[in-house]
DNA sequence: ATGGTGCCTGAAACCGGTTTCTGTTAACCG
DNA sequence: CGGTTAACAGAAACCGGTTTCAGGCACCAT
């Protein structure tokens, strides 16, 4: 220890100054002349003086502090997400605090708790009431990643229908398919409510009759396999298995392969979201490439400038581009260039 | 807003009380009369005040906080120990702090930062300096999750030498296999330098010579794809692969598959952690088993305790129990039960 | 000599809570 | 009825910083 204890009025003591000196050298604001400044920053360096901050942040009324809810924590987007959002925080000097409801009932309660810690909040899309939501954006800057933002609750995301709609399109023209199963939860969040409404909006545009129901799993790899073991045990499988993201694409295709299946001769397989391993795998996923990264930045930075200037008008949300990534998953030779940019 | 800028001594006013009053019935501590309560607690009510957390925090000197410090995010490792690490921190009414370092290149400095706003701090092995994590140590409880702890710095972790000897012997002895090779960079981490240095050590116990260098890649699936077609174009590619971890095997798994081998049969491969996906894959992966959540949770619990107890002693590291899964990625017909526990 | 202007500096107020310490009142006891 | 004690309430100090405000001083122009 030794240098934890140590505070302004005990450096103003040793230096033989007042706190206020010690605290515009400290932050440089402010006339101090050379002298002083000396004696100062000697009784700093020699007591190894830090502020506080918890003193500081009372005083300055803001936390240096931003928060990231998210439901749980899985795969490469999860990464990426957090990443991104934690590039653009640290640089800020804000420290990142993080939430995952799924582990407990009381997440909207946890989520108004942490709004008295941070400065603003990134929630992800469904994770949190709408009430508490409405609360949250009461105390806090909020925006909501990848979900629909709501009255003064700005958003950051891609647009997911469009995105899913061009694949599935791909799928049902390009390849004359007929029979897709669509596997993902859309009750479990708004990115795949959206790419499932996408998926049916494709067929009805061609006036074709989607599936009934989607099959239902969570979002990971693990589920995948389950999804695909499923639907292949069916006495009538599918052509293609469209998949609410990649993880669960790469579990399908382990399902499938270890029933003996070819793809994409005997079944076609695609994701989303184009996790690095989608295109490593045989055959490569074709599948939408969304910018989870920047996503995540761009929320930070609206909620640092939201911070910074308390009285300034919602900002408007934010709709990243993605692009349809054809690979060979879906029956295309090779690496078509077919990559459409969705708006 | 509204609630969000009523201070105590704006309901203390209000309910025509001191503030000492509102604090008393806020907290829950010592003697109010029932009336004087429920006039403090209608005003609270009426004007929906929530004590600001800095104000509180500066009172009692501590954050309620906690600080999770990690290189970076991927696979379902991390998702594991952040879970678990927030699973114990949250009931525990302490928010956590993360922070990855593999991003920039002054960590030291974020990691210093870090501890002037939390009461204690996890820390990955190997993502920090050895000067750093004695001078934090300084600061706040610091335990080091998966890593040598040094001096007074406690650690969790599992003997990752001991699991991955038995591993190792178990594809030598039983398998009859003699040239293997190790995929992972023992410098990234104390968990992989454990690793490489069991994998090694088998090898020597039974009079063999092991490969002189390890297959350096990172830990994520991408690296074991490239690192199996790095092996395999070799001119006499190894009988086995020994993974890291599972997300490498599972990369290699892919890797070897597309190249049109047979596993176990034209090569075997293992891997490390016992992830949800391991027992998925055809075949399914021999592997280790560590409870990785729970080392988390331990690690949080401790420095929980070390924050609440300043003058206690420093506790004693933890090493938690691994598991050899034995499934059917070495050679063995099937779940064989051969699973060992290991200490 | 006088008044004005800037530059430094420190006392004190402030951020929003908790806690100690003192004092009042009422209850209880012999 | 006097005295001790317990319960309760509020004033003020405190946590560790920042910032306002007023005063002192040197310097310059009238």
């Amino acid at each position: 220890m030794g240098n934890s204890r140590v505070t302004v009025r005990e450096i103003a003591r040793l230096a033989g100054v007042s706190v206020a000196t010690v605290s515009r050298v400290s932050n440089g604001t402010g006339q101090v002349s050379a002298e002083l400044r000396q004696r100062v920053l000697d009784a700093i360096e020699l007591h190894g003086y830090q502020p506080d901050h918890l003193g500081r942040a009372l005083a300055a009324r803001r936390h240096g502090a931003l928060g990231l809810v998210f439901p749980g924590l899985s795969g490469p987007y999860f990464s990426e997400l957090i990443q991104g959002f934690e590039s653009e925080a640290v640089p800020a000097r804000a420290s990142v605090h993080i939430l995952c409801t799924h582990l407990r009932e009381d997440s909207d309660a946890q989520v108004l708790e942490m709004a008295r810690r941070v400065d603003g909040i990134a929630v992800m899309g469904g994770t949190i009431s709408e009430a508490a939501l409405l609360r949250l954006a009461d105390l806090v800057p909020v925006v909501v990643l990848a979900g629909q933002g709501r009255d003064a609750v700005p958003s950051v995301g891609v647009d997911n229908a469009t995105a899913m709609g061009r694949l599935t399109s791909h799928l049902l023209t390009e390849h004359g398919l007929r029979d897709l199963a669509f596997v993902g939860t859309p009750e479990g969040s708004p990115d795949v409510s959206q790419r499932w409404a996408g998926f049916l909006a494709a067929h009805r545009e061609l006036g074709l009759t989607p599936p009934g129901e989607p099959v239902r799993v969570s979002m990971q790899q693990p589920d995948g396999v389950l999804a695909a073991e499923q639907l292949l045990r069916d006495r009538r499988p599918p052509d293609a298995i469209v998949c609410a993201n990649d993880e669960i694409a790469l579990g399908a295709l382990v399902g499938a392969l270890g029933r003996g299946l070819r793809v994409p001769q005997d079944l076609v397989i695609t994701g989303f979201d184009d996790a690095p391993m989608a295109a490593l795998v045989s055959p490569p996923l074709t599948t939408v490439r969304q910018p989870v990264r920047e996503l995540a930045a761009e929320a930070a930075r609206l909620i640092l400038r939201a911070a910074s200037t308390p009285d300034a008008p919602a900002p408007d949300s934010i709709v990243l581009p993605t692009e349809l990534v054809v690979r060979r998953s879906c029956g295309c030779p090779t690496g078509t260039p077919t990559g459409g940019t969705g708006k």
